[in-house]
DNA sequence: AACTATTAATAAAT
DNA sequence: TATTTATTAATAGTT
């Protein structure tokens, strides 16, 4: 028999890969790669590392040791006990950033919905008329949708408010609504310090415990309507 | 003249790396070794990723695509406007399109350092760090530095507010600053646009319009707060 | 999902 | 810390 003269590995180009299947294999591969290579950083070193990813369709993976929320948490500043004393003020920075940038785009928005009215409004009163027949239905709706947003926004940033209100004074950690183990987070599965595993547990990379694409919950994407009783 | 026959890499167990010295070279390189693979998969696939990485002395280091923070809420479940908002499906769609073309450009951008790496790599190694520029601590950032960040970040600020002028002349009925999370709102199976949509286009990554690519920059996020000497 | 020819990452030495 | 080298490890293309 003639054996099957692979081409082998291929240099490639680090660019999107707009061929679809490719580049699911490529983010399955890949991301495999990533997590393992992380695990393998955590254990040779000792650090904690939390990864989250997102595939193009939307779909969040995740790897995390300890666990993906305990360095999270760590990460933005919520206090953890186990959090050395010399964390906070380095996190705290963190958690405000993360706020701010909340803040940030809910101004942002509301700039863009005053343009959007003002713009509306010039244009109805045009020539007294309110602009081409085409465009006043469209101005109007999308003033409507605009005010919606708008009213969307300012409930988020009270929710998110009263978030960072609960996790600075609670000293929690985060939603104990089941969010983080949830998706498709591997932890335990990677997790070198699993009880008999050092290496040998690594790269046969149980597929169970990668599901490729289980019913997401919390996220938008993965979700047909945004607020959901369980966030925040 | 007797060659220097280096033994090579050689196999490891993983297993925590007992002598101080050779645990901290390793974690530098696989950390950065870690966060180039994930701006590979960023790239490649169009995915979303965020790492945060502890080392053992306790620093913080971290890498986002399109940022930290926009990753992180994502996973948090932050109330996503634009899924919140569903129903409006002109607006959501135009909006998607609108946010789509944002991140396209960022990912563009996030190439041009790719390319750019390539360039300095081969040429210029002397002065500067050859460290990615999204880790380095805040610590290492010279005044300059500094300065440059912040003009890049006005630069960019410019463009963007320019590409989303364009779009509402183009007649996007909700510009989307692209800040806004997932506007992938609509859900996989119903929405023409690329999933992997996203958050922040501002705070990413300037890299692409930094000079050739002296010194690293770090990313936004990351610019936490240092405190004193640190191990690693 | 499995197979390999290659490229890419990196352990050790400097 | 950066560079170089010799190897191992990851993976692109294929089946």
């Amino acid at each position: 028999m003639v054996r099957k003269p692979s081409m082998g590995r291929q240099k490639i180009e680090i660019k999107k890969i707009e061929n679809e299947d490719s580049r699911q294999v490529c983010f399955s591969k890949r991301r495999a790669g990533l997590f393992k290579k992380a695990s393998e950083l955590c254990i040779l070193c000792g650090a904690e590392i939390a990864i989250i990813v997102f595939s193009p369709a939307g779909k969040a993976f995740s790897f995390g040791h300890p666990c993906v929320d305990s360095v999270v948490n760590r990460f933005l500043g919520t206090p953890n006990p186990t959090t050395a004393l010399m964390d906070v003020s380095y996190s705290s920075f963190h958690r405000a950033a993360a706020v701010q940038e909340l803040n940030r785009q809910h101004t942002e928005l509301l700039q863009q919905v005053e343009e959007e009215k003002k713009k509306g409004d010039s244009l109805k009163r045009k020539d007294g008329r309110p602009g081409f027949w085409w465009e006043a239905p469209v101005e109007d709706m999308e003033l409507q949708d605009l005010e919606k947003y708008k009213a969307c926004m300012e409930e988020l940033r009270k929710k998110v408010a009263n978030r960072v209100d609960y996790l600075m004074m609670a000293g929690m950690t985060f939603p104990a609504t089941g969010h983080f183990g949830g998706v498709n987070s591997v932890g335990a599965a990677f997790d070198p310090f699993m009880p008999g595993s050092s290496d040998s547990l690594l790269p046969p990379l149980p597929p169970a415990l990668l599901p490729p694409l289980p019913p997401a919950l919390p996220h938008p994407v993965d979700q047909s309507i945004g607020f959901g009783p369980h966030l925040f």
